[in-house]
DNA sequence: TGTACATCAGTGAACGCGCGTTCACTGATGTAC
DNA sequence: TGTACATCAGTGAACGCGCGTTCACTGATGTAC
């Protein structure tokens, strides 16, 4: 059956959405051009009329995937006043995303996305180090404002941060979601906190 | 040229480390037959006398990774008395053996492996699962015998455990191996140590 | 010690499947007059 | 208001490439007698 007309901006968004829940659903390896399409609703060949190749929907995706990650951040820099708070507020909401988003952790785990695609590599690792470079900039200003202990190294500090969610995110990704990536975060945010605030 | 005849034994392990090889250089999406035969030097079809299957090749992989996963268990418990020290020998050479093979990251975090192959997913689990109750049981002893905080949650604490190393692990595994995993791990015990030891 | 034979590892050619991609065509929607 | 036309999104069939796997054959090594 033919589907319905539209305009090629909204197709693009939810062919990226669909790219999104497919990989939750089946990982990046799972993730073909006919499954992105069924799950929009469109045969295989309308992609190309969205999306000049497989790739340049892949490069949408990790853009969609930077500017949520970033906006996690802004939107606690803008709710939160002291930096410990602040960490805290992001940590919390960096494991909602992971929980509610499996293809977060699939993708930034995957090989399969920058596998011979020098680019694409370098994107992962830029988004990555945007995001510890948010978490790092935060975590200057708590010693600047004498709330967080000022032997710590704040580039440590972040790939720690990272730390206490990451093998939760790859436990719940092994175990097709069994492993509660929240109930994680209530427990390790006060040991992480304790390692990283003065008092 | 025909390769020289060599018993299917031999090979076996041959082929294990060849493709061990592979994934460290070009990930698990990069693991062909054809690239796995030629590492160890004999043509493509011959991979077929000694597994029966790509996925049999992959098991064997998984096998040995275990073992050597395990292996560190083992001898940090024959060489430290302590439940800290025992962690801290432990994360040095969870350190090392990430550094040195590039290929451990790589399958642990790959999804290309266990994509549509429930069975693989489950042995990935298990050898995390398997690695994280070592982990565990350290903890509890070291809180039997006071080393430990005894308001420290065992579970979470083996997942932090893991999550000290496991960014840096992506990050290397990202960067093409510039980030320093072992200058990671020198910076991110003392902060490890301090949340979980008392005192 | 020599000979015939069984076993077993190595190989290139060929097969088949999955999947990204192209192409010619369809039909809906908007626009010019 | 009606008509002709341009634009553009959707589609199934077909193509081609990569890659796992099979097969018939080769040749080396060990073994029985």
């Amino acid at each position: 059956m033919r589907a319905k007309k539209e305009n090629t901006n909204v197709r693009r968004d939810q062919l990226t959405a669909a790219a999104l829940e497919v990989i939750g659903r089946e990982g990046v390896h799972g993730l073909s051009i006919a499954g992105v399409s069924g799950q929009a609703g469109l045969g295989a060949s309308s992609v190309y009329r969205h999306f000049e190749s497989k790739d340049a929907l892949l490069d949408a995706v990790l853009d969609h995937l930077q500017q949520r990650l970033l906006r996690n951040v802004t939107e606690v820099r803008a709710e939160a006043p002291g930096a410990v708070e602040r960490l805290r507020l992001l940590m919390e909401r960096h494991a909602c995303l992971l929980a509610a988003n499996p293809a977060v952790p699939a993708i930034v785990f995957s090989d399969g996305l920058s596998a011979g695609h020098p680019g694409r590599a370098r994107k992962i690792r830029q988004i990555i180090e945007c995001y510890l470079g948010e978490v790092r900039a935060i975590i200057q200003e708590g010693q600047a404002e004498g709330s967080l202990k000022p032997e710590l190294d704040p580039a440590t500090g972040s790939v720690l941060f990272l730390g206490a969610l990451l093998p939760a995110a790859l436990l719940c990704q092994l175990t097709g979601g069994d492993f509660q990536i929240l109930e994680h975060y209530r427990k390790a945010w006060p040991i992480f906190r304790q390692s990283v605030a003065v008092g």
